[in-house]
DNA sequence: ATGTTACGGTACCGACCAGTCCCACACGAT
DNA sequence: ATCGTGTGGGACTGGTCGGTACCGTAACAT
């Protein structure tokens, strides 16, 4: 009786090659439960493949980590470039767009936090081929945001980057321990307020 | 020629009892290399004691880590104590106390952030005993803060120390990854925005 | 002197870890 | 038909993990 037409998730996903199935899993696994909290192992079994495959395809527990950061660090920059996109010449608006992203991303049923810094507080080691992949990815979303207070004419640009970068990295923090009462609202209202302040 | 007199590291703490140099030892490890990297024997090895010691006093790894959070919840308490008797009846003062405290702690070297957010990155797991530890932490702290905001007369206290509640926590972030640059300044001149934002 | 208690030391357990190896099978190209 | 390649499956290694048990001893109270 198990055994019908309907397809369960292995083989939901069956199609994809095995590499961008261990992708997957590592993406849910390593976030829910942290790094070092899930084996290899257990990524392969969610990736309906062996670890011979993983360790084929990544050579390394820790070259998937930062692959999977990697992909990660896309994903943002394409939400990014959608903003950008979309409030094509109001940098201003550009700026709360980002805001309002991370709002919506906070939501997320069980939300872990920003991957990033989970991954952070997981590997102290500044050698760690992960390290590079998050603060590139960090010092990338600073410059782009800057670029946005530069276009919506702000007075001092790099502090206002600063000042609202504290804002969404403090917001996805404060999610996690449920302390702070409407996140998603408070964090859009104190970038709103921060662009005022050093606003022309 | 190493049995001299000079005290070892090991000897500098031996006055204390075995139970305050694991917790110590503790605090030194976990925070550095993170709960899950360091192993029950290395902290054993660090205090100067062994392992069957260390489950005599805790029992558990998990309650020893609750255990070590609780006294750095303890520290961060006295501290504020320390700032509202210093600024006794200027609550504005001891909000920017407060700002330029966290500020101060980003100094120290090889930062590694907040231990509670680096823990909850850690233990994503909710029944875990520490997790009460961290979240009646953060809730005190908020609380203290909206305290804070409300001698202050700031208009709408519940949300100003949300709003600061996230510069703090920001601040901490992003001293991990170094892509923002004079993090302490920028906490204190954002903590300072929000005061005169909500400011009567 | 005697008993109690906490201590340091160590051997040990079962479980899990990252990583390796070999095998049988399915496939596509020639 | 044959070959090479990537695959899933599983056994295996060496090491580390959290946690337990046992022992001899030093300190202290009685």
């Amino acid at each position: 009786m198990t055994d019908t037409v309907r397809p369960g998730r292995a083989e939901r996903v069956a199609k994809l090659p095995p590499r961008e199935r261990i992708l997957d899993a590592a993406e849910e696994l390593f976030h829910s439960e942290g790094i070092r909290g899930v084996g290899v192992q257990a990524v392969a079994d969610r990736a309906g493949t062996t670890k011979a495959a993983l360790y084929r395809h990544f050579g390394t527990k820790d070259a998937l980590v930062a692959e999977w950061l990697l992909i990660v660090a896309a994903e943002y920059a394409s939400a990014f470039d959608g903003i950008e996109e979309r409030w094509r010449d109001d940098p201003r608006a550009q700026i709360r767009g980002v805001a309002a992203f991370v709002a919506d991303g906070l939501s997320a049923l069980s939300h872990r936090g920003c991957p990033f810094v989970n991954s952070l507080a997981e590997l102290p080691d500044p050698s760690h081929p992960a390290r590079q992949v998050i603060e590139a990815h960090k010092a990338r979303q600073l410059r782009r945001l800057t670029a946005m207070c530069v276009g919506a004419g702000l007075a001092d640009p790099e502090e206002a980057a600063a000042e609202i970068t504290f804002a969404l990295e403090g917001a996805q923090v404060s999610v996690q321990n449920g302390s702070v009462a409407r996140v998603g609202e408070r964090v859009v209202a104190l970038v709103d307020a921060v662009i005022a302040w050093h606003g022309p």
